[in-house]
DNA sequence: CCAAAGGATGGAACCGGTTCCAGCGGCTTG
DNA sequence: CAAGCCGCTGGAACCGGTTCCATCCTTTGG
């Protein structure tokens, strides 16, 4: 027994009159241990109080048995959930999760520093970062398995939806319903030198773009707004939409937290929703449900989870597949969205998009 | 240069021609190494690709450099927002952060167990549950330095606040309205044994029966309503509280998001907010903002990085203060709560509570 | 009754760093 | 000029497990 310190695997091997081998064996797996040894190793464990290092073990097996999950503004419902999803499956296979959250370019050079530097974690899964050529030579010159949410890394394996298709299929639900002059509210595009530089919102407005193009109506740049992300800035926007002359009688917001910005706006302007405004927004987080806010459904907490499971097949070694895994997007029809007064009714709405069902969902609210 | 595998420091150390505690002194701060020498040994790591193990060097080290966070129901947003504060905090000091998402008792077990029965991490955060004995017994056993956020813990730092003057400040916010029917809506109690054993939802009905009986009034059974946690089921029961045939005129909800339910409900049920019905939550999500909610104000972030620096400085043995850190609440009145109709103007309502602070904020929705 | 097969076991080597201590020039000081 | 100090350095011991291999003790088969 150790006079002082911390209570070592030989400590219990020497109090159970047995070999650090077998102790080993016991902690584990235990095969080939006779019964009766494997009771009297485990009741001087607990007499002792051993605890093995996790350390110690991971070092000497080869594998720490940790994956780092790399997620900009963790606050977003939408990187909670993917999150979630991510760390249930991790969970399930035995591995630990360490969480980087990244809210400025600076803090995600210093944890994708750490972790390319280091050997520290098995693999990387990446959430919705656009990765740059050096991050990712980087990354393969270090070994570190990587993989992707939400982010087309050339050469990674990654989990994505179709943003274009879903910026379309929203749009195509209000031109569906005889919306004419339709309003855009989503992020400012940046660098990723001086931002996170998240593409998402710039894919969808392309969709919308698409949409506007495929029923023959114009563009118009001044029904399009864009700045920072966050419901508050996404109000202002819309502010600016509503005090239009002419202003749209919808708006497809790039998200469901800008979403709700705009029906803040709307709240705001006096303008009632649906009946004078029509306004959906993109990902279903949870509030859409509870607002009725109608939206294209992404299954969020999904990504996070393939994501795992890919990186694990990954580490185990088995066969990556296709690098692209597509994720299907569903327009989800509640209470904020409704046919323009003075439309005649018109022909289901055409859904393009990888996988466009509709569904109707009754919704509370907005009656 | 090894023939294969891993660089290691050793391989390092042969190739520039010096010995591994220079490498060492290197990689690290590197006191005492000449100039000259240093640049030599990082040019022969940059060309081998060498990767210090993180393993190795904490295993020698002696510790992880890392601490567990576990906590209940990741989703919502004010356990988020609990670990980002957190996150920032740890991150700041240097250490990785393995994040336990519990659902279910069986995973907290799973997990605690995990935690106690293994030397894995320097310290844990427990957020929002309330540990049996027998688990806090485990901690101390097994010397895990162990801080609690939304629960009082015996024996353990925690980071608090005191959820029956929260009960008590919405409660008496809503009587200085004018309103005497006031219902609530909250979690139901439920033992540790069976769920997760929150605390909060108790607590703060306790403070609305204190602010009730100051003010005079009789505690009404039948305008409380407890359910499941989630914004939904707390849809529910506002709805039962609505069809009631003296329904109250406010309604008290125990956390923001089932006070997001309750606005479902009343305009479901057609009830103008705040013109025939007050609404108060409590915890000030971001979406209480939005959605113009008034709340009881709990500084989320602030809890989990106050926590985090608590570990901390008990990691580095500093004094540990009083067990108890109790963190001001703050009324914010927006515009669900409003005075009842046909109620006289009243004097400014009495705040009691641990720092009672009444905010008036302008905000969007609700006009 | 003896040999072969196989389960249980002990223990050395190893994982890849950190750290401490001894050693070695070179420079200051008396 | 010798003693003393200090900056830099090399390297052995050590952190605490896992794993593999040699060994020993049983069984089972002939």
């Amino acid at each position: 027994m150790a006079p002082s310190g911390r209570v070592t695997i030989a400590d219990v091997a020497a109090a159970s009159g047995v070999g650090v081998g077998t102790v080993s064996r016991v902690i584990n797996g235990g095969a080939n241990v006779r019964e009766s040894t494997r009771r009297s190793v485990l009741t001087v464990i607990k007499q002792l109080g051993y605890r093995p290092s996790y350390l110690a073990a991971s070092l000497s097996r080869g594998t720490p048995r940790t994956i780092a999950i790399v997620v900009p503004h963790l606050t977003t419902p939408s990187a909670v959930m993917r999150l979630a999803g991510a760390l249930t499956v991790l969970d399930e296979q035995g591995y630990d999760t360490v969480v980087c959250n990244v809210d400025t370019p600076g803090q995600r050079n210093h944890h994708l520093t750490a972790l390319t530097s280091r050997y520290r974690v098995d693999g990387v899964i990446v959430v919705s970062l656009r990765l740059s050529r050096q991050w990712l030579a980087s990354f393969r010159r270090a070994g570190v398995p990587l993989v992707a949410v939400d982010a087309a890394l050339t050469g990674v394996p990654h989990t994505v939806t179709d943003d274009v298709a879903g910026g379309r299929m929203a749009t195509e639900h209000l031109l569906s319903l005889g919306h004419r002059r339709i309003g855009f509210v989503g992020d400012r595009h940046l660098t990723a030198r001086t931002d996170l530089g998240f593409t998402a919102s710039q894919q969808r407005l392309c969709g919308y773009q698409q949409a506007l193009q495929n029923a023959g109506l114009e563009y118009d740049t001044g029904l399009v707004r864009r700045g920072p992300h966050g419901a508050a800035n996404a109000e202002e926007l819309a502010a600016e939409l509503l005090a239009l002359p002419d202003p749209p009688s919808a708006i497809f917001a790039a998200s469901d937290t800008q979403a709700m910005g705009v029906l803040a706006a709307a709240d705001r302007a006096g303008r009632r929703v649906p009946g004078e405004l029509s306004v959906i927004g993109f990902d279903d987080i949870e509030s859409a449900m509870l607002l009725g806010l109608s939206t294209v459904r992404q299954p969020l907490e999904d990504s996070g989870a393939e994501a795992a499971r890919r990186l694990c097949g990954l580490l185990r070694g088995g066969p990556i597949g296709p690098l692209r895994q597509q994720l299907p997007l569903e327009v989800v029809h509640r209470s904020s969205t409704a046919r323009l007064r003075g439309s005649g009714p018109s022909p289901a709405g055409v859904c393009a998009g990888s996988a466009a069902h509709m569904t109707e969902v009754g919704a509370a609210g907005r009656t």
